[in-house]
DNA sequence: ATGGTTGTCCAACAA
């Protein structure tokens, strides 16, 4: 069994790639990250011809979140417990679609876009780490109740947990970039002390999973380690082996961010 | 060539 984590940058707008990658690929389960649609516009007979079903979470052209699965899309759900609101400068806050959970197979897959931060000193840094600190709390209860059950958090997490995620982490430090400070790899570490962990990494040192479309990052070979599939337990005792696609980062209509596959016995 | 992006509600914001 394939699980897979995908931040597209628009669906819409990456249809035909993520239709042939699906093929090529062949995965069991797609979370998928920034629609940017809503479900009037939700291009789903993409999946229903390639035999995949799919949930979807979207209201506006920003964010969005969707997993298609063909082992089965039970139990969906649109938030987590307490998820914090959003509304720049406290005006009309609501529950960003950023997180959703499906189970599939028996695995609790859940596809997360984490808030950006946008700037250290941003009100949306603080909406992140809070977002982030509640989503922990929720998955320590998942695991306290059930510490068999099999998780996958997976998304685009904008934290970059280590110096080695990014290319340069004294530009980052310099240029007091977000993704890189302590409060954010904290709030990232927070998860795995609560006991989940990151199958991907030992298949994958010193790979970037995004890579910003401009400044040339790409061909430099600029780009940042992000988005991650963090399995609980039991989960990443199945973990068989995992890879970044960085193939499909290439070429015309790319989106910024690379697939990151797991590949899980049975 | 000292710049060089992409997506959305096509204007201004988000990443």
């Amino acid at each position: 069994m394939k699980i897979a984590t995908w931040n597209v940058n628009s669906l819409r707008a990456r249809a035909d790639r993520v239709e042939d990658w699906l093929r090529r690929t062949d995965v069991d389960v797609l979370a998928i990250q920034e629609t940017k649609c809503k479900d009037e516009n939700f291009p789903w007979e993409l999946f229903e011809n390639n035999d995949y079903e799919v949930a979807h979470f979207g209201v506006n052209q920003w964010n969005g979140v969707a997993i298609a699965s063909r082992v089965g899309l039970d139990d969906v759900e649109r938030t987590f417990g307490g998820q914090p609101s959003f509304g720049k400068g406290g005006k009309d806050p609501i529950q960003e679609p950023r997180a959703m959970a499906a189970t599939c197979n028996g695995v609790r897959v859940w596809s997360l876009y984490v808030p950006n931060g946008r700037a250290l000193d941003d009100e949306h840094m603080e909406y992140k780490l809070q977002w982030l600190d509640v989503l922990k709390d929720n998955a320590a209860s998942w695991l306290e109740r059930d510490p068999d059950a099999q998780i996958a958090l997976a998304g685009d997490w904008n934290i970059a947990p280590r110096d080695e995620d990014v290319w340069d982490i004294d530009f980052f430090v310099e240029n007091r970039m977000t993704h890189v400070s302590e409060p954010e790899r904290a709030a990232f570490r927070a998860f795995e002390t609560a006991g989940f962990s990151d199958p991907v990494r030992p298949f994958t040192e010193g790979a970037f999973t995004y890579w910003d479309y401009t400044q040339l990052r790409f061909p430099r070979g600029e780009g940042m380690r992000i988005d991650f599939a963090l399995t609980s337990p039991a989960l990443a005792a199945r973990v068989n082996n995992a890879w970044i696609d960085r193939e499909e980062r290439k070429g015309k209509g790319a989106s910024d961010h690379a697939p990151v596959v797991v590949e899980l016995a049975g």
